[in-house]
DNA sequence: TTGCTCCTCACGTCACGTGAGGTGGC
DNA sequence: TTGCTCCTCACGTCACGTGAGGTGGC
């Protein structure tokens, strides 16, 4: 009777992978490297696991969730004691919070990323449109001096190396930013500062009436948008101040280099119909 | 003088490392694998990197954060078109959401460890204490029947596939529920119902006061604290209500069986000092 | 000659996943 | 004999990490 009710316990690996959800490889190679063993081997060599094992399992697969190596978790069941636990803990909080902190990042880009497509794939290439935006937050890279070393790369490269040594990440959207209208008509190519579109950065693009329009075309290549927009805001006598160009699509989401898509938002200082949006052309 | 500038923007494998922030063996895999090589070699057959090539190198970072295999990500960037992309990055939040809900639910376990750590450094195990509690969330699993199988495992095992079943996780402390005091002294080691410690759990033990106390020792051995709640109830003319016990020492954070460390906490109906506490033996 | 950066194999690592071939009781 | 569950190697996989031995210009 006594003998029925243990062996009732005892578990087959099939069951017990099953009961707790850990496959029985996974399980054989605990074994194998003695991190997690069954409670005995029958007569025929199986093994047999016992229902309360699912609680340091348990355990282990918190531990191995949380990235811990298997041999520290190892290391940490043979020698337990609640202040190395208590220890191994706390670190492991630590590492939460850093992988948190990673993902969170991760969410922002994704998020960022998707907004681009589907703003790219909504966009009129034939239209200027005026619009009220709401604050953007960015990061806002030193003054670029294109006299002492003319080359866009080299300036570009400093802009990498800023966001680096802020600890900022590298993988939002870069863009342009042009103090003036001007200064963007007279050299594309060339922004006064470089921006991040991480959305932790401090600066910020203000709320207000931008002028927008976008472009296809290589790096650079602006088209006819900048007399398209000058013309638009001559005949609605419209006073512009700082130019952002940002690429929706760039050479990581199109092939063709004659497919990329600038977006570029000019402020407007004064004349625009407050609240009303227009479409022009 | 054009080539000059062409051959400063152009990196070897090292500076374009630190520049990156991505280990030289991470290059040169990524270039073996066919997924991210250097725009060119030089005679010398070194790879040279130019500075943009950070733009694309980041996407992969990104996407390789999020765990998308090399080859999906591969597969994206040779046949990118911004619609794909898009379908890409929804699935990735959707994995991402995912991935995040995991981590939170490690972060619950993690606090609630520690806190179990925490508590077993610090209990008085000579001590029966009136205290004033919080709500607790949990989960309470069916009423058990010992009557037609008194085996502890087999309702144990049924528990746990009642969480699997409501697909809450495995890895909280689990205790023991008992409707009354008398339901406790009667038999401690056969619980009215079990509960997990599940912080997202529905069911809650109300707040409160309670009359709590701590005992070392294999699952099931009360040793003297049965008796001893028993007297301080009656010496202080206490009504007692259900009890909930629970091993904040167990067989994951301790070796030895005599250093378990189990918590009980009875509901007091009536007779407590509301607001006071007290500190008995 | 020395030091430096780069190169290409080749093999190791971590945590498994996947057969291939064999066993043992109904 | 068949079907079923288990077993033990052994080898594959993924994304690198780590030397070992060699090159090429100052």
């Amino acid at each position: 009777m006594k003998d029925k009710k243990q062996q009732k316990r005892l578990m087959p690996i099939n069951e017990f992978a099953k009961f707790s959800g850990v496959e029985t490889s996974v399980l054989r190679y605990y074994d194998d490297i003695g991190l997690f063993c069954p409670s005995g081997r029958g007569e025929n060599n199986y093994r047999y696991y016992t229902p309360e094992q699912i609680i340091p399992l348990n355990m282990i697969q918190v531990l191995r969730d949380l990235d811990m190596p298997l041999k520290k978790i190892a290391a940490l069941s043979k020698d337990r004691t609640p202040e190395l636990l208590l220890t191994a803990m706390q670190e492991q909080t630590m590492l939460l919070d850093a992988k948190m902190r990673r993902l969170q990042n991760s969410y922002s880009i994704l998020h960022m990323m998707t907004n681009n497509m589907l703003e790219g794939i909504f966009a009129d290439e034939t239209a200027i449109l005026e619009e009220d935006l709401e604050d953007r937050p960015m990061i806002l890279g030193a003054v670029n001096d294109f006299k002492d070393d003319p080359d866009f790369y080299n300036t570009f490269v400093d802009f990498c190396n800023q966001l680096k040594e802020m600890r900022a990440s590298l993988s939002f959207p870069i863009g342009g930013y042009f103090k003036s209208m001007e200064a963007f008509l007279d050299a594309p190519s060339q922004p006064t500062r470089f921006f991040s579109t991480d959305v932790t950065g401090t600066d910020k693009r203000a709320a207000g009436r931008y002028l927008t329009g976008y472009t296809r075309g290589y790096y650079g290549d602006m088209n006819d948008l900048p007399e398209r927009l000058s013309k638009y805001a001559e005949e609605n006598r419209l006073v512009l101040g700082a130019a952002y160009v940002l690429y929706f699509y760039d050479k990581t989401s199109v092939k063709e280099p004659d497919r990329y898509l600038a977006n570029i938002t000019v402020e407007i200082k004064s004349g625009g119909r407050q609240g009303k949006r227009k479409k022009g052309l």
